[in-house]
RNA sequence: GCCAAUGUGGCUCAGCGGUAGAGCAGCUGAUUCGUAAUCAGCAGGUCAGGGGUUCAAUUCCCCUCAUUGGCUCCA
């Protein structure tokens, strides 16, 4: 048989040679670091016959499916380690991860990361025998017999929704057998390096009415610096969180008496105010016009607006007068009415109307993180009010405008595209067409995107971007939502050239998505360093002693004057304890006024990136931080 | 909301059945010193809140609240 290569070469082998002896015959040190391989785009373990003419990829740890392979042995070793020392254990599900590996488990005693240590040492006990991975291969009644002799009642759930055709497989090693698609290495010793990293409830299936399980997590490695840069690398990136970064540099905050409200302080609210200015330039541009609608509406608007019967559980509500209000979680109704109150045109279309709007949602309490997920935020919000025919390019116009932001900061980013929701409103044919426009749209801006299935707005589908923030999770920001719920419910019209009314469409979206978030992400992503337009304080101004003071003052209110976010430290301290600190505070520019530069008419230049620049004179400085301001450098 | 862990001065953390300690920050004083921490002194805590066990609780137990990591949910 003939088996290709990525590269494109062919060579012969004889039916049934295994995987791995396939590599050995191409080098000895692949052969020792594959983990896995794929035939024609299957994913095998490397122990696996090939039968016919076939391609064949082998994959390393440095591939996806190598690291992927190897976790999830490692998930195998662990649920064989706790079968040991926990025989009462039931196994539900074991996957490998983006960052290494879980297990789902059902037992009675409560696991604490205290247990890590003795399960680690029957793990690593697991991996010295270094067992081989056998897998095999049962009917579908055979393995349900084959899971129930053990009670695994999870197993058995599995087995049955697996879908008819479906083969089921089994990996056996040592006295432990699970129920798994693979792949899997050939044996329990190549996962040398393994490390327990927590434990979380989790229901079984991802339903919150199901049993919650225990789920513990865990990474694996196959060298041991491997291990300890991926901890070093974790540690690292807790000391760029921004809950930390927010209380350091003095942004931000939570307080027991709020939990989800935070509060801004005056710094944080620079980097507030200077991005909202940002957003409101942009968005001129792009023929946005602003409004602000109340927070406090009653309750006959939400019920119109359907989240009295979609959202209610979201909602803060509050009696005035012996009425029912709610207080928004959201702006469109009051959007609504704002569009509402007066006749449009065909010609004015498409509005476009922004609303930065302060909303609350009720979110559970053990969903709240610092800035990410709050009770309270502000969101940089629009409706965009047009005909059908110019959905299509509306939708690009904001995904246009959104990449342009984003790509200022230099995010990553990742799209999904969210359809029907279970809790929702309108036809099936509304929804078809309105997922079909976000899916052209996104087709003709050459975004790549993933179907997020069931996760749209109750009004209809989305676009969602998402940011990473410091250890690389991911959260929805900017979101592109085409309704055509929200129109009928309120009879919104434009009078049309022949001069009936008919109905607009309408987009909701945000860029930020939150003020809030894109805060927090903003935060992370810089590590506390924001460009010199965002930084709260751009030029801190140092004294080399008492006697500059004068001249130090001078410099400070010049600066100032010219609209420079300017702080002054003419403590009686020593330079380097000056600028220790304002490196703390990773303020862009120092300015260190001493003797010399008093003479020299001078000012001494220390930046944030560069370190020490030298002396130049005050104007050049200032000309040369302005260009960086303007031009939003980062 | 659910599972687990945590909660000691502004911050980071020790401590422990006999009613609290450090460093940094703060204040006072000395020092006037050129690019990542000058020295000395002072002050600051009802040990998250409530209840219980005990002669005695910050320490042990229970409840509540908050935080952290997940699940669920979502900008």
């Amino acid at each position: 048989m003939i088996i290709t290569f990525p590269n494109g070469s062919t060579k012969e082998f004889d039916r049934g040679t295994k995987l791995i002896d396939i590599a050995k015959s191409l080098s000895n040190s692949l052969a020792k670091k594959v983990l896995a391989a794929s035939v024609n785009g299957q994913s095998k373990e490397i122990n696996a016959p090939v039968n016919e003419d076939a391609e064949v990829k082998f994959f390393t740890f440095e591939d996806k499916e190598g690291k992927h392979a190897l976790r999830h042995t490692a998930s195998h070793i662990m649920a064989q380690a706790i079968k040991r020392l926990y025989p009462d254990a039931k196994l539900a599900i074991g996957p490998a991860i983006d960052n290494g590996f879980y297990y789902d488990i059902d037992i009675e005693k409560r696991f604490s990361e205290e247990d890590f240590e003795k399960i680690e040492a029957e793990m690593s006990k697991i991996v010295k025998e270094n067992l081989p991975l056998e897998r095999f291969e049962l009917s579908r009644d055979e393995a349900l017999a084959f899971v129930e002799k053990d009670g695994e009642i999870y197993k058995q759930e599995l087995i049955e929704n697996l879908p008819d055709d479906a083969i089921i497989s089994f990996y056996k090693q040592g006295e432990f057998t699970d129920l798994c698609a693979g792949p899997h290495v050939p044996t329990t010793g190549r996962v040398k390096q393994i490390k327990l990293l927590s434990v979380a409830g989790a229901y079984w299936r991802g339903d919150e009415k199901n049993k919650m399980l225990q789920r513990l997590y865990g990474t694996a490695f196959e060298k041991k610096t491997e291990l300890d840069d991926y901890l070093f690398m974790l540690e690292e990136a807790k000391k760029r969180d921004h809950r930390k970064l927010g209380r350091e540099l003095d942004l931000f905050g939570m307080m027991d008496e709020g939990p989800g409200f935070p509060f801004f302080f005056p710094k944080g609210m620079v980097i507030k105010n200077e991005l909202l200015n940002f957003w409101r330039e942009e968005h001129e541009k792009h023929d946005y016009e602003e409004i602000q609608t109340p927070i406090i509406l009653n309750k006959a608007l939400w019920e119109r607006s359907g989240h009295w019967g979609y959202y209610r559980e979201n909602m803060y509500t509050t009696i005035i007068d012996e009425q029912d209000y709610a207080i928004k979680p959201m702006n469109c109704p009051g959007g609504m009415l704002a569009y509402k109150r007066k006749l449009h045109s065909y010609r004015d279309l498409p509005i476009r109307t922004g609303e930065i709007g302060l909303v609350h949602r009720h979110e559970l309490s053990g969903a709240l993180h610092g800035l990410m997920r709050v009770r309270c935020f502000s969101q940089d919000d629009a409706h965009i009010y047009m005909t059908r025919d110019q959905i299509i390019d509306e939708i690009i116009g904001v995904i246009e405008l959104t990449r342009h932001v984003y790509d200022l900061f230099g995010f990553k980013f990742h799209v999904e595209l969210s359809t029907r929701p279970e809790k929702s409103m309108g036809s099936d044919e509304e929804w078809e067409m309105a997922i079909q426009s976000l899916e052209e749209a996104l087709k003709k801006s050459e975004l790549e995107y993933a179907i997020n299935p069931g996760d749209g707005a109750f009004y209809g589908p989305k676009i969602d971007f998402h940011l990473e923030d410091s250890i690389g999770r991911t959260w929805q920001c900017g979101t592109i939502q085409l309704d055509f719920q929200m129109p009928e419910k309120f009879d919104l019209t434009y009078i049309g050239p022949d001069g009936e009314k008919h109905r607009p469409v309408m987009i909701h979206r945000v860029v930020f998505g939150s003020v809030e978030r894109f805060i927090a992400i903003l935060t992370e992503h810089f590590a506390g360093a924001f460009p010199a337009w965002l930084a709260p304080v751009q030029v801190r101004v140092l004294t080399i002693t008492d006697r500059c003071n004068d001249r130090a003052g001078e410099i400070v209110s010049q600066l100032k004057k010219d609209g420079i976010r300017t702080e002054k430290d003419f403590r009686n301290e020593k330079i380097g304890f000056k600028i220790r600190e304002a490196r703390d505070q990773r303020i862009p520019y120092l300015l260190i006024i001493g003797d010399k530069e008093i003479e020299q008419n001078l000012v001494a230049v220390r930046s944030r990136k560069e370190g020490d620049l030298g002396t130049m004179p005050l104007t050049d400085f200032c000309d040369k931080l302005k260009e960086e301001i303007v031009t939003k450098q980062i």
